[in-house]
DNA sequence: GAAATGCATTGATACGTTTCAGCTCTGTTA
DNA sequence: TAACAGAGCTGAAACGTATCAATGCATTTC
């Protein structure tokens, strides 16, 4: 009903249709679009007039095809349903919007094959650049795109020979922090619920609780306890309790992979007829959002996820800005301790370790 | 150190590069490209080759401009990091891959102008349909969208008029699983915890509520307790409860708009000292993947949250293939009710309201 | 009054594909 | 032998924009 002619249905107006409306030449046209201020006012006006008479919508093909420059920029994220990817798109995306970009977002659900059809479709789509939480170990083909001029950052990863831009989180403090914390309220024996330390994050929170375990005096070989599970989700969780409660010498506190693995540890205390904090404590990891509203709010390490996409994308235009001048940066967050119930000092302290 | 001749820096390879190097023409080498069945064994294989010996990537500017076909779709929603859309999307993505295709992911936070900076951005890409859940009332600019011709479908929203596609749950019967249960329990007063009635989600299950009391031989206007929070989330929902256990006739469940609201009434009732399920059933809605891990499970609705975005991309695809001739299509999904353990029988029947 | 300057606009070209009419060559049919 | 068919390939045109040298025109400078 409102700006079709009669004969809008073939095709979209061109600039060539604008310009004939507007009774200039094409080059004008182009300039009214992106270069507003070499036009004359009445020029302008007119050509103005001709764009919203016609629906004119500009071919970001054809632009992208002259000028070699495109609007979008691709993600390639393990699972986009899985909350940390979730807020890490969406500073990525905030940070995008600020310069008018768009995102093109990809889950792989870890299968190398997805990668990399996504990798092609990315580059064959011209993106401006990729951020990318490889699935595969081999970067072989990540690195062939950055060859072939592709912008590329590493979401969630380190790289470690600098040939690549990376934003991740250091996981050693992530341990390190819940550990002290609970060593500062007095727990002696500590268990870590942990995943498979082929996941570079798990490995590196060991790691930092260990390390801050020797800082206090202890000896992780003797006071850390430590389960290891496959699957690091709730029903795991509560599983995995059973191997902590029947440890010989068991731990007052329980460190985990993650805030799901938490809520199933307490779960599985539960079931043991354990209160938390009173009889264990309990330390998450990641704060998701409703780990707070728990009847118990969970204490957890958080990961500042929002930054983290928003400051990988800011290095990702950096990076394109500079072009092949652009020197590669890895940027490292620092985690933070948020405390809430689920851990206290113990109820009773050192060896006693009598009834119940 | 791969396959970068020491020019190569300059510039991504061409097909022209390509069919130069396999001693080719250019159209040959698109027609290994797109109809490989048209041209001799022995080229195709020189003519890939060459592909590879290049990294020759080709350029979807390039061949969307010529063919005038996309490979993008673009999915406008209101916030990708709230759990709902992030399912819906992942739903999106997987159909569309399916078809080799990529999803470009827009969040408006509800701000229109957003939304109309987003909808133009899409449509200068050039993508091949858009899926949106509209932030503005008005839908005029997403109409001229469609009608300059990229197909649209609605998310989570109907249209009245048929004038456009849509996928959408049917919020009536949410309202009435969530009631009828409750009624077939035995409650005799029950209460809403609800958004405000200019939701349309909202407005919609209060109905639903209504509608299965009704059936019931119950008087909603009489039995029905209504409370309305502007907020729905876990502060608010924990707020409400004093509405509800100051009631003269206090009800013996309550149904919640959502399920972070549900765990703020559980957090209520448990600061009321009230028990659930035994003093008072609590229903949520969305049945969010945490709500099943809680200490007491929570009944609640589910919505088919990756088939709505598996069902809204098919459709997108079949309007891009009916062209012209389509048809528009309203799908509807019905909601579940899943139960947990945060809804049973009322403790004490009718009205007999002594002691405990 | 001529030259110089600066502004607004033009018109042609190039970007990398797809598409298609037409060419060549080989083998088959009348 | 001529005519034909069909497979395989070529070469050029077109898609819609950005870019830039060139042009026209009005104003300023000497």
């Amino acid at each position: 009903m409102c700006a079709a002619d009669a004969d809008a249905v073939k095709r979209r107006a061109s600039i060539k249709d604008v310009a004939a409306r507007a009774g200039v030449s094409v080059g004008t046209v182009s300039n009214v679009l992106n270069n507003p201020e070499r036009v004359a006012d009445d020029t302008r006006e007119r050509v103005r007039e001709a764009i919203v008479a016609l629906g004119f919508v500009r071919s970001g093909a054809a632009r992208q095809l002259r000028a070699g420059t495109s609007r979008a920029v691709g993600a390639v994220v393990l699972d986009m349903a899985n909350p940390f990817f979730t807020d890490v798109a969406r500073g990525v995306e905030d940070r995008l919007a600020e310069s008018d970009r768009i995102l093109i977002l990809c889950s792989t659900d870890e299968s190398p094959q997805r990668e990399q059809r996504y990798l092609q479709l990315l580059e064959e789509q011209g993106v401006l650049g990729i951020l990318i939480t490889p699935a595969s170990p081999d970067m072989a083909s990540i690195e062939a795109v950055q060859d072939r001029g592709t912008a590329v950052v590493l979401l969630d990863r380190r790289s470690k020979d600098n040939e690549i831009c990376s934003v991740a989180v250091d996981d050693v403090k992530g341990g390190d922090l819940a550990a002290r914390h609970l060593i500062d309220m007095g727990h002696q024996r500590i268990g870590l619920l942990n995943g498979p330390s082929s996941i570079r994050q798990c490995a590196d929170r060991r790691r930092g609780v260990r390390r801050a375990m020797r800082a206090a005096g202890l000896v992780p070989d003797r006071d850390l306890i430590e389960v290891i599970i496959e699957a690091l989700n709730t029903d795991a969780g509560d599983a995995a309790v059973d191997g902590f409660v029947r440890d010989l010498r068991p731990p007052t506190a329980i460190i985990c992979v993650n805030d799901l693995a938490a809520l199933g540890v307490v779960r599985g205390l539960t079931r043991h007829e354990m209160r938390v904090p009173d009889d264990m404590s309990v330390i998450g990891y990641d704060d998701l959002d409703f780990t707070a509203m728990l009847a118990t709010p969970l204490t957890s390490i958080r990961q500042p996820r929002h930054q983290i996409g928003y400051a990988a994308a800011e290095l990702l235009l950096a990076a394109v800005a500079d072009g092949p001048t652009h020197r590669h940066r890895q940027v490292l967050f620092q985690p933070e301790l948020v405390v809430r119930d689920s851990s206290s000092r113990p109820a009773r302290s050192g060896r006693r370790s009598s009834s119940r």
